[in-house]
DNA sequence: CTAAACTTGACCATTTTAGTCAGGTATGTA
DNA sequence: TACATACCTGACTAAAATGGTCAAGTTTAG
């Protein structure tokens, strides 16, 4: 399973972006500052949301980053696809000898995980950025 | 977040003993051969779900282990934090310059990740290793 | 034409993971 | 009482993942 800082930090910064992208492309240097993510690794981050089409980029001087959908149709799903966070509990890897316990048989937790998986799966699927905004609103600066 | 093989071993092997300890004590060396993981490791497992009261040691020749409580008491939760597998999406150290922003306020994803820690612990918390064993009857041996 | 901003890719220190290894200690059975 | 079996403990480590940094661009508004 993995979902560490770089999808947190996507997340993070796709809110910000959202709540200042209503008139000009937000610049990366800003959110940096912003949300205290260092500008290299946002670029690492950026480069795949926009691979992924969340983002749009607009360059130049006065350039930056601009949604490239609505927040209500951006799931956390999408976002952290994006970022390669895949939630995966189980790699029981078919061929390898290792994984699922080298058996024909799936291994004896194997439902569990597969479960466990829809479970957080469906939580990032009802998720937009749109609810991350409206869920944020009180302690808007 | 972490949710490695430590904790998908711990509950493979729980499942395997809690099948075969109606009579005997279960060696960790037969858990070792039916499920696929190291000896050695398997004692470090043991080790700390036996300090959690999960399962009970016996020693001496024909010696191995027991489930201490009802596999319907026995949660998954328990089993993860004996192993110190805590769930936990969020680490914003309330110290740190680091983390959570390094400012006052909590991070604007903050409540987002609470929410999912919930969601998880909560499956985590409604599924006993006496779920597991039923959902692995048709395959039982 | 130049500064701001995006773009790409290589690189790396640290931490975590998933164990191994070596040496115990306890105890049932012969 | 010997001894094999099985638990018990702690140190160690190779490999992978994490969380970045660094360098060298390209693009375009002004």
């Amino acid at each position: 399973m993995k979902l560490t800082s770089k999808g947190r930090y996507a997340v993070m910064a796709l809110v910000d972006l959202a709540r200042f992208d209503n008139i000009n492309p937000v610049s990366l240097r800003d959110i940096s500052l912003r949300q205290g993510i260092s500008l290299d690794y946002l670029e690492q981050i950026f480069s795949k949301l926009k691979k992924n089409e969340i983002v749009k980029s607009i360059r130049g001087t006065q350039g930056g980053y601009v949604l490239n959908k609505n927040p209500n149709d951006i799931k956390l799903t999408n976002i952290f696809n994006a970022v390669d966070e895949k939630v995966k509990t189980v790699q029981c890897k078919k061929e390898s000898k290792k994984g699922c316990n080298g058996k024909a048989t799936k291994c004896i937790t194997h439902n569990l995980w597969d479960e466990l998986e829809i479970h957080i799966n469906t939580f990032f699927e009802n998720k937009s950025l749109k609810d991350l905004l409206n869920n944020n609103k009180e302690t808007r600066v």
